[in-house]
DNA sequence: ATTGTCTGTTCGCTATGCGCACATTTATTC
DNA sequence: GAATAAATGTGCGCATAGCGAACAGACAAT
């Protein structure tokens, strides 16, 4: 392949290797989880060390916390997450629920800003947490403002798979979700991504009236009916984003 | 250099020639903010782009959600942001401020956890910012709690230049100041990072006793005072690390 | 039209990064 | 403790991956 450089990709793969399931790895785990050989493996894993993305106890490697730096030019240059944080954090203690903003990147949605109340997922969202945009609330609304060339071709691509018993993963009724959203303007889930999960998602539109992103408030199942998360967290929600939308037009 | 793989090295650069002054970058940017040749800027260009972390709309550059993923396997491997988002929430209800979790890197504080109630620095503060330890309130507090010829060799090491008139940029004042961090259990620092912050911070401790990192509340000086911050701020602040040690120990 | 700047392309070249084989160290099993 | 297995470190010959240079084309400014 032309004017693709290998050795970044492979090295680029050598920090990917790193999870919460794997925090610290060998270099035959790092090997492994790459499908380089262990001497590639380790001199990706030294040039990391040296540029101080990734430590070493001397039997297993570990991220850094400057890794963040790759992201952090990201989230930076974006006015967004700087923006929407204060208002986040009103909102979630207004709730009293955890409130999160994401765009939409790909097939997925990846969180840009969170004020987390307490845990109510199997899994951690933080920051770049990404889940599939069909099956979330903040996805369905990104997915809803996407012109219908765009959506087609999100559909062509995505693998849509049911995650619970409940997740929506027809095409059809997909579309028809999206439908409903567009007319009412919002979106709730419930559990479609995980059991129990329940959101409930509003758009961020910039001053051309275009969505830019989402904001969401989740809760648990076993802490509000629908009609009541419909009724006491929507409000909050969509003055929230109108918050947002008013702050963004002065940045 | 052996077993340092410069593709890597120079690829990792290119991504770092992004910030919030430079969100947007040409192929010519891009050469001359890293040194490299256009031709070698521009393979590393491509190869980010073809792995998604750069979009290019023809003539600009720009960096995508997706390198947050390389941040995010830290984030999430670490329990302590995940433990201590609820807890910050809680405390900048509480006080009506930003509330942050730090952990010290190198010369430097990287923030791993922030709840933010407004902007009050000239910068952006988001997960990820890195701001030199010797005179932030969390990094005195972590500096403090290093053993003498670590923190010998930080002394050695920093660059300590006065960033306001009231920075304590000399070895032998900062050690003081120190010395009352260690005997108070907290750090106060005024105006030393930027005019006018004002910022309190106490340790998070592992059940070993070691301090892993730093909680802190920020304000400006025309909102508070400084014996009403230690008043107001304190009792709050050491009831939150209290609480995040509390779960830490859990997990 | 001319000039200057930027981007894309091609290509010969070489040095960068490769995998392999072996040595050394560490961990596991009995 | 001894033997074995697994993991890591090292050196090296080699070839190809990535290099920079030069040129062409596109675009912007005068």
């Amino acid at each position: 392949m032309a004017d693709h450089v290998q050795s970044l990709a492979r090295g680029l793969a050598v920090i990917r290797a790193f999870s919460a399931a794997s925090p610290a790895l060998t270099l035959s785990d790092v090997a492994r989880a790459t499908g380089l050989t262990r001497a590639a493996a380790r001199r990706f894993l030294l040039t990391l060390t040296d540029l101080g993305y990734v430590r070493n106890d001397g039997r297993l490697f570990t991220l850094t916390p400057r890794v963040l730096e790759l992201g952090y030019a990201y989230l930076s240059s974006l006015s967004l997450p700087e923006v929407a944080a204060p208002h986040l954090e009103r909102l979630a203690a207004e709730v009293h629920e955890s409130a999160s903003v994401a765009v939409l990147d790909g097939e997925d949605v990846v969180y840009v800003a969170r004020v987390a109340t307490a845990r109510i997922m199997r899994v951690t969202i933080s920051i770049g947490t990404r889940f599939p945009a069909y099956c979330t609330s903040m996805g369905r609304v990104l997915l809803a403002a996407l012109p219908p060339p765009a959506l087609d071709a999100y559909l062509a691509r995505a693998d849509l798979r049911r995650l619970t018993s409940r997740t929506v993963a027809r095409p059809a009724a997909l579309r028809a979700e999206l439908d409903l959203v567009r007319a009412r303007g919002w979106a709730m889930v419930d559990q479609e991504l995980e059991d129990g999960l329940r959101s409930l998602a509003v758009p961020i539109r910039d001053r051309s009236g275009a969505t830019v992103a989402a904001v969401n408030v989740s809760t648990h199942a076993s802490r509000m009916t629908l009609p009541q998360a419909r009724r006491d967290l929507l409000p909050c929600l969509q003055a929230t984003a109108a918050r947002i939308e008013a702050d963004l037009t002065h940045s």
